[in-house]
DNA sequence: TGTTTTCCATACGCTACCGTATGCTTTTCC
DNA sequence: GGAAAAGCATACGGTAGCGTATGGAAAACA
């Protein structure tokens, strides 16, 4: 039996930092991967998602991707994992506020995720959540974030002012609008869809 | 040259109703390929939706898919229709009602797309609006009973008393957070689920 | 009853994709 | 410079799915 290296799921990024910073010419780390995957999984969803299609997006043969993955369920787990703590890190960076400012940090909130901008970080937030009806692993995953941004915001709505209780459906309330809206197709219901985007956000965060 | 039958995109229904009323034995029409699909889509989502995976479930080989319809396409477009006249005969029979009994109605509209109960029907609704992310029939279609939903209970909004701006961002407020709550993980968030809904739907509806 | 139409099964070619095996080239290290 | 490891290409077997061709059985019709 020949001694064959051991691959690991997921190549540690440990072994990257070579003395030679002098870059290596078309060398894919792990990190490019995910990358590029998470490109593929805003723009076709987890269905398109595909070992060989990826590969051909990075230019390589997927001879390269097994070498960095196990195989596809690996990459799947680097993709919830970076898009997990890309989303706590964000919401952390959005809900930080000094005192006072907090009914403006949460219009502001708001209008970060609205569609017109940030479209790609809603295509995969949209993504993440058809995925996580499928697949339990992702649904815990989304499930942490859910938690966690309900939980950042209600501080906010507390320390606007709120009771516990109102400031949880008020959290509630405003993430299901802003992923509720980025899910229908509305353009052509009002011509001054500003004016209703702003009455919605003062009813969402106005006592 | 043979005169082959002309394979029609979806077979007219109007050609099934023959004399012997006495059923045929385990003959599919159209709308029993569409039915099943239909609960393939709310089950897998529209890339589990194969035509052999639908043959096996109705008991039959693709063989009898490929008579009744041209290809996949056209039971999608079948599909699509259904879903779609399916949609706007319910969102009618739920904004109908006596005058002064608007906001009943309107919290009842809530109630019933409460993810708990009508699960299916909510599975078939984020996996077309999946599907419309991808596909510009569906978007379509999408659009068009989005459109006529938001008119549906912005009349009632307003037969309830408000302006037509104010009853519009209402409208699309509902909508926004009925699917988004059905797009979320809360289940975690607090122990008294029914109040925090209760306070939003009160939050949308009352003035 | 025999013919025609309807409905379905079987078999085929084709493509996309997964994962493995193996070898080649480049880098790293001594 | 040479061995070892890293990084990638190529080739293979296998599955799933689409759509077509063709034949066979069952029903409808005359």
């Amino acid at each position: 039996m020949e001694n064959k290296p051991v691959k690991p799921l997921i190549k540690s990024s440990s072994v990257k930092p070579r003395k030679r910073a002098a870059v290596a010419r078309t060398q894919l780390d792990p990190e490019r991967w995910v990358d590029e995957a998470i490109e593929v999984l805003a723009r076709e969803g987890i269905s398109g998602l595909r070992v060989e299609v990826l590969a051909k997006r990075c230019g390589v043969t997927k001879g390269s991707f097994y070498w960095h993955f196990k195989d596809r369920q690996a990459l799947l787990n680097a993709v919830l994992e970076q898009w997990k703590v890309g989303r706590i890190r964000d919401i952390e960076k959005t809900t930080s506020v000094a005192a006072g400012q907090e009914s403006q940090q949460l219009h502001y909130a708001i209008e970060v995720y609205g569609a017109s901008r940030n479209r790609k970080g809603m295509a995969i937030e949209l993504a993440v959540r058809d995925w996580a009806r499928h697949d339990p692993q992702a649904a815990a995953v989304v499930e942490s974030v859910d938690l966690y941004r309900l939980e950042c915001t209600r501080k906010l709505f507390v320390a606007a002012g709120m009771s516990d209780a109102e400031a949880k459906s008020r959290s509630l309330l405003l993430y299901a609008c802003v992923f509720g809206l980025s899910l229908m197709h509305y353009a052509h219901f009002d011509d001054n869809l500003a004016d209703l985007k702003q009455r919605i956000a003062e009813r969402i965060i106005s006592s």
